[in-house]
DNA sequence: CTTGCTCGTGGCACTGGGTGTCACCTACGG
DNA sequence: CCGTAGGTGACACCCAGTGCCACGAGCAAG
């Protein structure tokens, strides 16, 4: 098996490929489009082969999503560690705006990943997938706060407007180079909240 | 081109291979799997070729999505029709109840389409492509009815999350036999508009 | 130093979705 | 009777993804 500082280091190096071969994705399909690269041409860039980037990414919309079950988790022990006095959807907002408060060095790659996942259909597609394990986070959340079952109608609701939400908030931060992501969020949550007062 | 009538008779053969495709399509992939059933044994069960069977419905997940165009189209003319004095998401929940009001006799196969939807990953990802397109057209309505941009927060926000309460009514009303689909999507709209009641 | 084990890697073959192309055949109009 | 247009099937591709095997580097035990 191995020390603990071994697995550690096997770790990072194989950490570090996969780092390296994301960027070399994102480049390509940012500089020529999703659909038009393909997995050899990846692979050549990231100095791997074929075969090899299957075993480091899974799928070729992996390569973009990057390691996006970090988040999950991280936003499931937010949720988990919320004070019980906090209201419901204040304690759902505020883990999606810490969940996603990223370092400053952090955003230009931030904005390439959600750039490509916004814009390119296949990815797109792919969101749903991801998001779906969001969903069920926080459907549990509200459920275990309201007492009622996780797949009941607020819970779900919540879950899923929630995030459409986040979504939002996302586009709007890509779109007006100006606004902060977490000011975006803040914005979307705030609204969704009160029930849209803007319309009034 | 042919006259009126030749070309309506074509049309209607046309649709008429189109619905035998999407009815075997459907059939196996209740039975088998989406994933587990290939193109081929679609095809073979609808007596066409591979071939024809792309010519119709252009990719796998077609044959279950069906021609969700219309439905966009019903959509955005309902909005467009609805009642100026009306509340801006009044017109919208309204617009989505209408364009879901199926018949009796349709429910089965929607029953079918949708818990499909709903459950194979593959198709769950496909429906955030034709998602996007009913997001476009309910964010044009919101935009035009308050004046902002079409790409603005609140018309996307109101988009995508009426959006996520009609996906959530429509599992609801999937796990729930009892329920009725219109009922579901009004609950869930009510809730939504409302600012998410039941969490106070 | 040698043996044996593990593990990352590359190569290869195969499945399956999707597309372009061509040939055929049928139905219709002149 | 001929010409054409459109639906169809067959074939050859491309590409994503998977299973399998063989090779080599590193490490542990002898």
């Amino acid at each position: 098996m191995g020390t603990v500082t071994e697995t550690m280091v096997a770790a990072d190096a194989r950490e570090e490929t996969r780092a390296r071969i994301e960027q070399a994705a994102l480049d390509l399909f940012t500089a020529q489009g999703f659909e038009a690269v393909t997995i050899d041409e990846v692979a050549d860039a990231a100095g791997i082969s074929r075969r090899t980037f299957f075993r480091h990414c899974g799928t070729k919309a992996d390569a973009v999503w990057g390691q996006f079950d970090g988040h999950v988790v991280r936003l499931e022990g937010m949720l988990a560690a919320a004070a019980a006095d906090q209201p419901v959807l204040a304690s759902v907002s505020a883990a999606y705006v810490e969940v996603n408060d990223y370092a400053e060095a952090d955003l230009p790659m931030l904005r390439q990943r959600m750039r490509l996942i916004l814009t390119e259909p296949a990815l797109l597609a792919h969101s749903q997938v991801r998001y779906a394990d969001v969903d069920r986070v926080v459907a549990a959340h509200v459920a275990r706060r309201t007492g009622v079952a996780p797949d009941a109608l607020v819970p779900r609701l919540v879950a899923t407007s929630t995030r459409a939400a986040a979504t939002t908030a996302f586009e709007l931060w890509l779109a007006d180079g100006r606004i902060t992501l977490g000011a975006a969020l803040h914005q979307a949550f705030d609204e969704l909240a009160a029930g849209f007062p803007s319309l009034r």
